[in-house]
Parts: C-alpha cells; structure tokens; sequence
DNA sequence: GTATGATTAAAACAAGCGTTTGAGCACAGG
DNA sequence: CCTGTGCTCAAACGCTTGTTTTAATCATAC
C-alpha cells in the first residue's frame, strides 16, 4: 500500500506540474486527485520540492542513460572517423521523444515538464537538477565538435543552445499546437523527424563570417 | 506623481517576473522594491494578472509592430518574387535582440519573461497573450510559406515551433548561459547573428522524404 | 480657505499555502 | 496478548497570498 501511494503521487505530480506548473501546483491539488492524504507526500518524500526532484529523476535518468548508449554505438560505428552529425543529433533528441511513446497515456504531462523547468524553477534548484544532464552534455558537446570542426567553441555551445531551445518548447508545446486534424499517435514520430532535420541542418550551417569571433584573434 | 508609481511597479514586475517567474513572485515582493504601497497594484491595474498583461503590453507593442514594418520592406523589396529567407527570419528575430540593446539596463529580465510567457502561464492567459502575436505569426506563416515552397503546412508549421523555441529559450537563458568570459555587451548581437543563421538553415532543411505526410496522399 | 477628486497609507480580510502533529489503524514477530 | 513498525488520517500550525477597506494625504480649482 506504501508504494502503490508514493507512485500514484508521482503520477499525479507529474502531470499537474507540467499540466499547470510547478509553483501553480498545490499539494491538495495533487494529494486530492491521487485519492491520498496531504501528509502522505511528506511522509514519502519530505517537502515539495523532493517530491519534484524525485518526478524528474524517475524520467530523466532512463532518457539520459539512453541518449549514452546511442551515442557510444553511434562513435563505435565512427571508429577513427568523425562521427555523423545527423546520428549524435538523433542519439541526443529521440530518448525523451520515446519515452514518450513508450511510457503511454501516464506521461503526457511528463515532456512538457522537463520543458517548464528551464523557466519555472529558481536558480538554485536548476543547478541541482542540471547536475543530472552534466555528463550527457558533455558528451554530446564533444561528438559535436568532432562532427563540426570549423565551429570555434562559442558558436557551438550557442548552436546547442538552439538546439537544446527548439527541444524544449517543442516538448512543451508540440503536441499541444500541432494537434489539428492529424493523426496524435504518429505525431511524436513525425515531430521528432522533423526536428531532427531541422537540428542538423542549423548545426551545419555556415559559420558567421562577417564578424570575428574577438578583436586581436583574427577571423 | 501617480505615473510615477505606475512606472516604478510596471519597471519592478518586469524585471521579477523575469527573474523568478510569475506565480513565484509576490505582490509584496515588487511594492517593497518598488518603494511603493502594496494596495497601489490593484488601484493602479486592478490585479495581479492585469499588471502582468501591461507589463507584457508595454514591450511586446513596439517589437511587434517593428517585426511586422520590416516584413512589409522585405516583401517590398522582393516584389512579386519570393522573398529570401534569410530577410524574413531576420525580420521576426532581430526586434526583440534589438530592443534589449535598446532599452538599456532595464529590460535585462524582459526577455527572459517572455521566454517564460511560452510556459509559465496558464492556458486561458496565454490564449489572451497570444492574441498579440495572431498577426505577426500569420503574416510571418504566410511569407515563409512563399519563400519555401517546397514544404507543406504541417512541416511549415513544425519549423516554426522550432525557430520560435529555440528564440524563447535563447532569450531566456542565452544571456546567462552565454556570458562567460566574453564581451556582455556584444553578446546578444552575437547570439543573434548565429540564431539567424541556424534558423535560416533549419528552415531550408531538405524536407523528410522516407514517410509520406498522409496515408493515400502520396509522397 | 475650503471643497473636490485623485492618490497613498496602514490595517485587516478571507483564503490558500507547505508543513507538522498526534492519534489511530493494520499487521508483523516475539 | 503485547509491542513495535509502517502507514494513513483529520486537524491544526504559522505564514503568505491577492485583495479590500477605511482613513489620511495630496494637488488643484473655486
């Protein structure tokens, strides 16, 4: 019975925080949903803010340990080579899209959250959770150099940011505006396909000329 | 005096809610800084919600309007031909970039809101927020369509729920994120002139060829 | 100088928040 | 049977929230 509670809280949680958002999420909004009681979700988790913590560990952690493992079968395949830009960009991009699949109906909040958090939570508590996306990061960052040489480093982590940027609001947004009149099932796939396309080519793009990157440094 | 008050709490709330989001920021929070009563909110905007929409109001106007003047002398210019892409994207990106150059220090957490705008607020205020945007994302929907004829509305309209994602969390976090080491002052041009590129670049992506939009639609 | 309307100030409002308490229940092992 | 232990419950805690009220203050016109 305990943990049938501490997971019909997380379900609830999870969904409502990315429903309405986490400061505009009471405790009784979800204690009263999950058919529990107000205390229950200190008894089990301690505060509110754990609870938070522990929603998105239950998802992320599967996501990011996903995205390694396609990055490595990705480099393997590279051997010596520079990897392929497009593949490190899929590697990076389809775990959230599905897990989305995967997880069915019960997360359809799931992405959306992960997308509010960059916006939603206060400094200290994102850097907490960003701890949980250092590696994968990191990671990515390089592959992505190997796979871009002519970027100097700024233009790469600004193009991840696009990157990581298009992701997000996608995920928050995507199914939400995009679900006129076609078919939701294929609609991740086809969200996914067509981000995919859209990140590599901007990844690629020609790097800016006019400008150089720093007086005194050359173009 | 009484504008004075007016300004001083619509100055204040911009920037708060910029930092720590909306429903995270007190009432209290922004009279106290602002050195003025707590009752003056409601006499002045009546409540909460309606001081964020004058906030919003007060910035989004003028980058709107600019956004839509320098569509109208790109499809000017270009005449009955198509108009470039890249004329377009700039069109729509460079206002708000612009703005915070403009306005100076004050502005510092505007765009970081209205990143936050994208997924903070609930879904009844934001359908009045993006009531702002209707024309501005018709008439851009439209001029794109004309410069890329080779994608169809759905693609069309996935891509620029990518250019706008990757622009909401780059104005929202670029600055942050983006500030290490470098010039401060140049940076948002910088983050700018590699934002249009990627999405100039994103946009003109080859279009996905393996799954046919619709079944029995054909390729 | 005083009346008038706009603005500010202090205080209180009810409602909601996250969290804590302490009693109560179910069920294990001794 | 009793004693822990793990868990749930209703109730209350202290505090903060957005908003309202009522009185005081201000500038201005008569």
């Amino acid at each position: 019975m305990a943990i049938d509670t501490r997971n019909r809280i997380l379900d609830v949680a999870e969904r409502m925080f990315g429903e309405r958002g986490f400061p505009a999420t009471s405790l009784r909004d979800i204690t009263t949903e999950a058919g529990v009681n107000v205390a229950s979700v200190n008894y089990h988790f301690g505060s509110k803010e754990a609870l938070l913590t522990q929603v998105l560990e239950r998802r992320c952690k599967p996501i990011n340990e996903r995205r390694l493992e396609l990055l490595d079968a990705v480099e393997a395949r590279a051997g010596d080579e520079p990897p392929e830009l497009e593949a490190i960009i899929r590697a990076f991009l389809s775990p959230p899209f599905h897990a989305q699949r995967d997880w069915g109906d019960k997360n359809q909040g799931f992405l959306r959250l992960v997308g509010r958090i960059h916006s939603e939570t206060n400094e200290e508590f994102r850097a907490t959770f960003a701890k949980q996306f250092d590696v994968v990061f990191q990671r990515f960052t390089t592959a992505l150099g190997h796979a871009l040489p002519q970027l100097d480093e700024a233009d790469l982590r600004r193009r991840m940011l696009f990157m990581v940027g298009s992701m997000a609001f996608t995920m928050s947004w995507g199914p939400t505006l995009m679900s006129r009149g076609s078919d939701p099932a294929r609609d991740p796939e086809d969200l996914l396909e067509s981000l995919a396309l859209y990140a590599a080519a901007g990844m690629a793009a020609p790097v800016p000329a006019g400008v150089p990157a720093m007086a005194g440094t050359g173009r």
